[in-house]
DNA sequence: AACTGCCCCAACCGCACAGTG
DNA sequence: GCACTGTGCGGTTGGGGCAGT
């Protein structure tokens, strides 16, 4: 079919992003938002990744109010009865789940939660010991998080963090990968005083 | 101590939808 | 109304780490 891919992959790098990526991500994505859309941004930050791949990378990773690590029973039971109300709507039922992502969400549902929804729907019990989410009381607080989250949506350009791109002092790197990485810094400053000029002519 | 298999999670892929000219 | 572009989403994969043998 007829799409053209979003970006070249041959000129894009792909696989783990390192912290120097990561910095210049976050910084820039606090500064000025997805500047308008995602596709440009790795170009005006100086990285060479595909703008989805920036995307990915700041929902799921790099968002300040992201919650890693493990799920508590409330969030397992969550999980479940949503899962058997709408099926695999990761999307919604991360949303429903305050600092959690879809694909935080679709892991863990694969890795561990699958496992046992399975199991329980074999022995013909009902999946979740919670009781289901209603749109009242229970879960309210929940709906609540979630609902102000929706509201505030991407976080509002912050005040220059500069000492986020600056906390790189530990770089653990071989030659090449850190002259690179020196590089990607050096342009993303330089693409971001201009672009600051750019702001204040407008 | 070495090997193997499994688990977990970050990242990629491709499709569908929404917005815009 | 149509074509094009950007975004969102769900499914899948690859690799590192860990536990078991």
């Amino acid at each position: 079919m007829g799409r053209s891919p979003c970006c070249d992959k041959t000129k894009v790098k792909r696989g783990p992003w390192s912290q120097e990526e990561d910095a210049i991500l976050r910084s820039f994505v606090e500064r000025f938002g997805n500047a308008g859309n995602w596709i440009a941004l790795p170009q005006k930050a100086g990285l060479k990744r595909c703008g989805k791949s920036c995307r990915l990378r700041w929902l799921n990773y790099l968002r300040p109010e992201l919650r890693h690590g493990g799920f508590t029973d409330e969030e397992d039971n969550l999980i479940l009865s949503l899962y058997g109300e709408i099926g695999s709507k990761w999307s919604v039922i991360a949303s429903r789940l305050p600092g959690r992502t879809d694909n935080d969400v679709k892991n863990y549902w694969n890795t561990k939660l699958k496992k046992r929804y399975l199991a329980s729907t074999r022995e013909g019990k009902p999946t979740s010991p919670a009781p289901p989410p209603t749109s009242e009381d229970d879960d309210s607080a929940a709906a609540a998080d979630s609902q102000s989250q929706d509201d505030e949506e991407p976080p509002p350009p912050t005040p220059p963090a500069l000492a986020n791109l600056e906390d790189t002092d530990d770089v653990v790197d071989t030659g090449a990968a850190i002259h690179d990485d020196v590089t990607l810094l050096l342009k993303s400053e330089q693409l971001y005083v201009e672009l600051m000029g750019l702001i204040e002519q407008q």
